[in-house]
DNA sequence: ATAGGGTTAG
């Protein structure tokens, strides 16, 4: 005989419990199949103070599955009328569950039933709101939903006002989100790191680092959120010194444990040229999630070590980590950094088994990786068979790749389709420019200088920097604006005659004939590369690299320049371009010439 | 106990 069973009502916490396991499968079949057995049984009202816990894991439940319909139906079967609390449930369910339409819906059909709006519900609804911020047609403006929080009794409640503060800072909307912030009667460290977050997102470094600063004179005690974000300002602007000082606090915080410190940590390294350090952080890291992958999966690729990048994608799975879609950006990019056609296309196909949708960025970066190696037609075939319209970054990659490779008549097709769709790009304009230029059509070449001024674009500056003792020192070409630039050029001519000794030959087909008088002054010999790489050859320490950033491409000639001043100088010279990274040594570059 | 806010990686 086996024993009775238990009664119903003494599983439901089990039942539960299988949900939730069900739901971090997203296991519909199964969920399913359990949501009909309560159902058919009419167990469920058998377990009424269960019903309510057991409904609240179906609608999580079937939020993650992406299935709202579904979701609503098991919300009505609720006993009637549902409690403020369900109505919460609910509108969570779909806000954290990326499903920001219909979490704005259930807090409309909420107020509707005459539930008044709570400080559960609104926090949920202003994320929906943040959620869909990029749609055109967002469900409510950040002003409604605040207007209607600051009228019911959680107006001054620290959660409602940090959710209301994040949707504003998530819209772009930061002057509103400063506002806030110093009207509120209470902030936390959410309310702290929301703003900052913002400032981050929005580009406005100093303005991010401006209020961690106030926060820490304030005694917040900032946490592994904050110090994320404010290493990933340091990151984003290369700003090594005080990153490395973040990092020196954390540790003694112990928030360098943090997956998310550690993965702004290796992005921060990477992002300053030390790669080293970088793995080191990985290596050393106590607890990885995806994030963490794919940072250090991005270090590689960035660098230039592609057979690294690959083993890191089989470690992670074998870590149990499955792949999001920056994964396959990190491993296209790997791939287009190193010419890898067949490898780059597996990659690209295998994100089908994965059920991930190749975005935008993905087709970006195939067209890269055919058009570096010349695959022009291939690249446009692609392009022609996006399901998406190709975004300014697609067609700036082909561009790049006609640029490259000299195909004007493609470049004026990748150009046309470019400026359809809005940009301003300076460096479009330039590259289409000076492919005329390259194919010969120097009139075409005048004309299309001559289209970018008539649109009022004006051509981006070369800047290049090098920080040292926590001063940035910013170049551009043949400048002498720095205090010590007689010392610079006197070393960069000195160096310059060894390497000439040694072979280097400048490289002049670079200067393109018919060009504006402001380029040509640049194309002299004194990129500011080479500036900047001269105040460092003054003051950064024996043994220890030159890190170098430039905002734009290093030209072919200053490569090969580079390269010699290496092997002249023993020196090791760490240049970041806006495409990756270079590290030149004893003669060589990490990227094998190929970028 | 079934409901609330902020991270990382491109």
């Amino acid at each position: 005989m086996p024993p009775p069973l238990p009664p119903l009502a003494a599983c439901a916490r089990s039942l539960a419990e299988l949900l939730v396991v069900l739901s971090a499968a997203r296991a519909l079949p199964k969920g399913q199949q359990l949501h009909g057995f309560l159902l058919k049984g009419g167990h469920l009202p058998a377990i009424a103070s269960s019903h309510a816990l057991l409904s609240h894991h179906l609608l999580t439940f079937y939020a993650r599955c992406a299935l709202p319909e579904l979701c609503l139906r098991a919300f009505l079967d609720l006993p009637a009328p549902p409690p403020a609390a369900a109505w919460s449930s609910l509108i969570s369910s779909f806000a954290q569950n990326g499903l920001p339409a219909a979490a704005f819906d259930a807090f409309r059909r909420m107020l509707a039933a005459g539930v008044p709006a709570t400080d559960r519900s609104i926090p949920s609804a202003a994320k929906a709101v943040a959620a869909a911020a990029d749609s055109l047609r967002p469900p409510l403006a950040p002003h409604a939903l605040h207007g209607l929080a600051s009228k019911t009794p959680f107006a001054e409640d620290v959660f409602v006002g940090s959710a209301v503060l994040d949707m504003y800072a998530k819209c772009g909307n930061l002057l509103d989100a400063r506002r806030l912030f110093d009207e509120m009667p209470e902030r936390n460290v959410v309310s702290w790191s929301a703003l900052i977050g913002g400032y981050a997102d929005a580009g406005m470094h100093p303005a991010a680092l401006w209020i961690f600063r106030s926060a820490l004179e304030e005694a917040v005690e900032v946490n592994d959120f904050t110090v994320s974000c404010i290493v990933r300002v340091c990151a984003t602007a290369t700003l090594f010194d005080l990153g490395a000082q973040v990092h020196a606090r954390s540790i003694k915080t112990a928030l360098d444990a943090s997956p998310f410190v550690g993965s702004s940590l290796v992005s921060l390294y990477s992002k300053c040229g030390l790669v080293d350090r970088a793995y080191r952080i990985f290596s050393a890291a106590p607890e990885r999630n995806l994030g963490i992958w794919n940072a250090v999966l991005n270090a590689s690729a960035q660098h230039g070590h592609t057979a690294t990048a690959f083993e890191r994608f089989m470690e992670m799975q074998n870590d149990g980590f499955r792949p999001n879609y920056i994964t396959f950006l990190c491993l296209l990019t790997a791939c287009s950094h190193a010419g890898l056609v067949d490898e780059g296309k597996r990659y690209f196909s295998l994100m089908k088994e994965y059920t991930i949708e190749p975005q935008a960025e993905h087709y970006a970066a195939m067209v890269d990786l055919l058009g570096r190696v010349g695959r022009i037609t291939e690249a446009l075939e692609l392009i022609e068979s996006m399901p998406m319209e190709p975004p300014e970054s697609v067609w700036g990659a082909l561009l790049m790749a006609c640029r490259m490779f000299k195909d004007a008549d493609t470049a004026a097709i990748a150009a046309k389709r470019l400026f359809q769709t809005g940009s301003r790009s300076s460096g479009a304009h330039m590259l289409l420019s000076s492919t005329y230029a390259a194919a010969g059509r120097h009139v075409d070449a005048a004309l299309a200088r001559k289209a970018m001024r008539d649109a009022g674009v004006r051509k981006e500056t070369g800047l290049s920097w090098l920080e040292a003792a926590g001063e940035v020192h910013t170049f551009v070409s043949n400048c002498r604006r720095h205090p010590r630039s007689d010392e610079i050029y006197n070393v960069l001519e000195k160096v310059g005659e060894k390497m000439e000794g040694a072979g280097y030959v400048a490289d002049t087909s670079a200067v393109v004939k018919d060009v504006a008088r402001e380029e040509k002054c640049e194309t002299l010999g004194y990129h500011s590369e080479r500036l900047a790489i001269g105040l460092g050859l003054l003051i950064v320490p024996e043994g220890v690299p030159i890190r170098v950033m430039k905002n734009l491409r290093v030209c072919d000639d200053c490569h090969n320049a580079i390269k010699y001043l290496s092997k002249c100088t023993g020196r090791v010279v760490i240049l970041r371009d806006n495409r990756r990274f270079h590290r030149f040594e004893d003669g060589l570059c990490s990227c094998g010439d190929f970028w």
